[in-house]
DNA sequence: AAACAAACCTGTGCGC
DNA sequence: TGCGCACAGGTTTGTT
């Protein structure tokens, strides 16, 4: 579920709520969430830490700790982090519980109905071995920035579908399903234009709109889906999915041209949503 | 190399 | 009302 925007909102939500302050207990539920390492390695790994910053690259989160070593959590399709009052009942697939210092007493919650999502505490000086990923992933448009002339590079760098490419993480870090299509009737080009037959013209106009898009919701807060199973920190949701175009639109009319209707076809599993109109 | 399909899980919404 | 199926924001793995 979550990508970039709402990635990045629960980061801002954590580094204003968790920073500095030091993780007293922690209590593993479902040891499918630490399946990367172990439950008892996580616990250790975190109790007495203190969180020193929350980044963030790609749909990673990373927490260096004031004892060298990092948290790592993804949220991958249904997680949730949350931060409550101490004591506050939990919602159902609470897997990890972290208790912090400080008044008023508060725990941070790792919640995933769906279990795909994951908590880690590595070595940064093993992270090849250990989170092997981070080293391979692509560029983050927002953390690192990206410039047009970086992205044309990627885009002519190998031939393949337009919205394969934007999809895969090791190119781009962070772009996941609604803001992929998004972008791409944002800049008026087909999900299925080989990436390295992209006009300039049209190189320009996607490189623009996947910047103002990320940036967009991520001032909006990011999208919160029907099943509001996105929220930030605070239970808040995000508002951006009243500007999807065509994302879960599929019927509608274009609120582009007015004059046609909003198409979906899976693709590689993926639902995709674009106007055969306004994208060529 | 590129493009799928399946796998990992649970919850929800829809058609019958 | 209840049941079964399709599908969902991500990523990896294996197969054409």
């Amino acid at each position: 579920m979550p990508e970039l925007p709402e990635v990045e909102t629960v980061r801002r939500g954590l580094q204003a709520q968790v920073v500095g302050r030091r993780i007293t207990r922690v209590e593993v539920g479902r040891e499918r969430t630490v399946r990367r390492t172990s439950r008892q390695a996580v616990i250790d790994g975190l109790t007495g830490a203190t969180i020193v910053c929350v980044n963030r690259r790609g749909k990673y989160l990373l927490c260096p700790l004031d004892t060298g070593e990092e948290l790592m959590m993804h949220l991958r399709m249904s997680g949730r982090l949350l931060v409550a009052a101490a004591g506050t009942p939990r919602p159902a697939h609470t897997h990890v519980v972290m208790h912090l210092a400080g008044e008023p007493a508060q725990e941070l919650w790792f919640v995933d109905p769906r279990t795909f999502g994951e908590v880690v505490v590595f070595d940064p000086v093993n992270v090849a071995v250990e989170l092997p990923e981070l080293a391979k992933m692509g560029v983050d448009p927002i953390a690192d920035g990206l410039s047009r002339a970086q992205f044309a590079g990627l885009l002519r760098s190998r031939s393949r579908q337009i919205k394969a490419l934007l999809l895969d993480q090791h190119v781009i870090a962070g772009i996941g399903n609604i803001y992929c299509d998004e972008s791409l009737h944002l800049a008026g080009v087909r999900w299925d234009r080989p990436s390295d037959v992209v006009t300039p013209r049209e190189i320009t106009r996607l490189h623009a709109a996947i910047m103002s898009v990320l940036g967009e919701a991520i001032e909006a807060g990011g999208s919160t889906l029907a099943d509001t199973q996105y929220v930030g920190v605070d239970g808040e949701a995000g508002w951006f999915q009243l500007h999807h175009r065509v994302y879960d639109r599929a019927g509608q009319r274009c609120l582009t041209c007015g004059k046609a209707d909003i198409v979906k076809v899976a693709v590689a599993g993926r639902g995709t949503h674009f106007c055969p109109r306004c994208q060529k």
